[in-house]
DNA sequence: CTTGCTTTTAAATTTTTTTTGCATTATTAA
DNA sequence: TTAATAATGCAAAAAAAATTTAAAAGCAAG
């Protein structure tokens, strides 16, 4: 799954810094510009899923900056970042083609939130939408069909708690899955039956798992388990 | 080109009023719900472009009722309108797959904008119906004659609720099919008894489907069911 | 009042999930 | 190293949950 590329154009370089850190962590890719040319150039030099874009910067102003990239792209997704809320500027913006107006202070989340939503809407490029399918060595894994399929076509059909632990499993391929957090997860508490039951369903998994020697559910004594899938 | 139709799920009747005659008056052809159990009604007795849904509501709160929408389309916009404006409700309203979430009071202008700007994000729909016919294997289904006819051209006519029901399997051929979605869809709501009815009919449609092998009407345990072309 | 569609009821069946019991493996204390 | 203790593995039994089916009851249209 590539990452977004966002061009984060904001003058204060305390809420650049803070955004920085907290969409890498979610996993997005992010550039900060310091002004409205900088952006501009940034803009222009490079390809990116979508702009936030503050309203009040030195050289050049967010609107400014707004108005000569939809010279050139019609379609970007742009977010507003400002501290002023006048009705006006609202309307301005969306007039620029906004695709949101957030007012600071603003949480973060919220602005993940809506970068989400806008995301969501833009073709192609599936935004954030983890893939559903996986591959487990001979093994095909569809998620969102409870299907199992082995490399002789074999189909398993999932049940409910099947499914939930090997996507558990997939998304952490070869790392380490917590026994506690797994049953809080699929669960919903982390009692000793629910534990047993656990372990149980790993048992499945694994006879379901065993035609290639190359996948493994490997116990971590004490911890819990990981998906390995060696090469 | 084609107004665009708004669904207004909003108790307070004045701003009921207000949106009304704004949004008419530009243009957009907009029916009002008073309660979430009137708008999950209104929803599902016609096609909407875009639903606006205020958060507080008796009988079904706007996000109760996102909820139910949700089960049965993945994709239509909505926009919560609400007095509060807590950051948890906000990140709640996402979650449910909002667009865009106003805090009252809000300008009418600026709700304008922002139906603007997610409708340009919206794809055209395809002018023409979906097809109304569909071959099932060996079978063709009128879906708007009630009809469905085997190889042998026996007629079997069918009722409102199997037509309805067999309409949401043609739309979803080798799709997993939700219970609760399809429940809500056809019965408008999905309490045990009308489960229950659901399972007879998906009897009478497997009858009527028994003639051709290839065609079968899988049950997923604990999700619902498939509608399976073989080849 | 009949007819045909839909809902409700009840019982049987199937599938999933939990629990049990015992075997095995890993860790720790002696 | 060894015995004790704790954690895990897994087959099979039991329990719970979901589904199927048949049949009866309700209801609305003609």
């Amino acid at each position: 799954m590539n990452k977004l590329k966002i061009l984060v154009v904001e003058d204060d370089p305390n809420l650049g810094k803070i955004l920085l850190e907290y969409l890498e962590a979610k996993n997005f890719e992010i550039t900060l510009a310091v002004d409205g040319e900088d952006g501009l150039e940034k803009f222009l030099n490079n390809t990116w899923d979508i702009l936030l874009l503050d309203v009040m910067m030195p050289k050049k102003d967010g609107f400014s900056l707004a108005k000569d990239i939809r010279k050139v792209d019609k379609t970007i997704p742009i977010i507003f970042l400002t501290a002023k809320s006048q009705k006006d500027n609202i309307i301005k913006a969306f007039k620029f083609g906004a695709d949101d107006y957030l007012t600071k202070p603003f949480s973060i989340e919220e602005l993940l939130a809506r970068i989400e939503a806008i995301m969501k809407r833009v073709p192609e490029k599936d935004s954030q939408e983890l893939s559903d399918e996986f591959r487990l060595g001979s093994y095909k894994y569809l998620h969102n069909q409870n299907l199992l399929v082995d490399k002789d076509k074999n189909k398993y059909s999932l049940t409910t708690k099947e499914n939930e632990l090997l996507k558990l499993f997939c998304t952490n391929v070869n790392d380490k899955v917590d026994r506690n957090a797994a049953l809080i997860k699929i669960w919903g508490d982390d009692s000793y039956y629910n534990a047993r039951s656990m372990d149980v369903y790993i048992a499945k998994l694994r006879k379901y798992l065993k035609s290639d020697p190359k996948i493994e559910i490997k116990t971590i004594h004490g911890y819990g388990f990981k998906l390995l899938i060696l090469d």
